[in-house]
DNA sequence: CAGGTATCAATTCGTATGAATATATTGTGC
DNA sequence: GCACAATATATTCATACGAATTGATACCTG
């Protein structure tokens, strides 16, 4: 009733795609007894050898208290391995074990799978260019960011 | 040190674009008291004169229980009033206060100026396409889902 | 180097979250 | 019209979340 905003809100409707398209994933996530933060570790980690947690914390997008929290959970089941920096020895590092990075492919080829299955059942075919768009906007975002510091 | 999925994976990217933007305002959120799940609910609210719990919690891109519990902190805030529906009594329809509209357009109005603020100091200027891209996209991801059931 | 500050990550702990369930009301088939 | 499913929402309750704190290490400055 008041004049229109939440549509022309870009956190709003990069939430809302983002919804949308994750729900069937996540149901499937939730038979896998994974949760979402440790989906989240799990697919970073998958795309590298091993990494800090600060580091981590950034790419998993989550908050550090959520990383580590579920890392530890992760590190429990077996899936992931912790090691405290040789240099630096504040940092620790953490890489997926071989039955992680097993459970991790696997997730990525279900999440790949949902996603194309429900872009093709919606008629899109190249999100290449929306994608691209995004992800110039994140950088741009967050060097300005880091500029103001 | 496996290929590349993330950066190419939408609801990544969309999500990582959300999170970027989202987060200067959510530290003011934070200094207003405000939970992330009621702002979402005031701004929804904000655009309805009343709206019932199912839609409110479809446009608030929240689960239904977490609503509830919003709009209940909310009515106890005396931000937002609930009544039963009239011609179907299981329907509850929640509406804002006086004062919950004022603070719901306070905040709508901060989180406009923080956005902008954002984008301009990245020197992006065009969102336009963008929104419309996303807003097409979640179009057409909704009814595809619900053409499947 | 010693003291002070900054950084990294675990941990604490109160609270929101959300899956599952209960309750109430409304449609529906026979 | 009476059981029986379907729908709308509140509520319960175990758990994850995340703000704040702590502890530990590294960097810096005189």
């Amino acid at each position: 009733m008041n004049e229109p905003f939440l549509d022309g809100y870009l956190p709003y409707v990069l939430r809302r795609a983002d919804q949308v398209l994750s729900a069937p994933f996540y149901q499937l996530l939730t038979q896998h007894g994974v949760q979402r933060s440790e989906w989240r570790v799990l697919a970073v980690l998958r795309e590298h050898d091993s990494i800090s947690m600060t580091d981590l914390t950034t790419t998993a997008l989550s908050p550090q208290p959520t990383v580590s929290h579920a890392v530890a959970r992760l590190a429990e089941r077996g899936l992931v391995q912790r090691f405290r920096g040789t240099h630096d020895k504040r940092l620790w590092f953490v890489a997926c074990t071989e039955s992680g990075r097993a459970l991790a492919d696997k997730l990525v080829l279900e999440a790949h799978h949902t996603e194309t299955e429900a872009l093709s059942g919606a008629s899109i075919h190249d999100i290449s260019g929306l994608v691209e768009e995004l992800n110039s906007l994140h950088t741009k975002l967050a060097d300005s960011l880091v500029a103001q510091s």
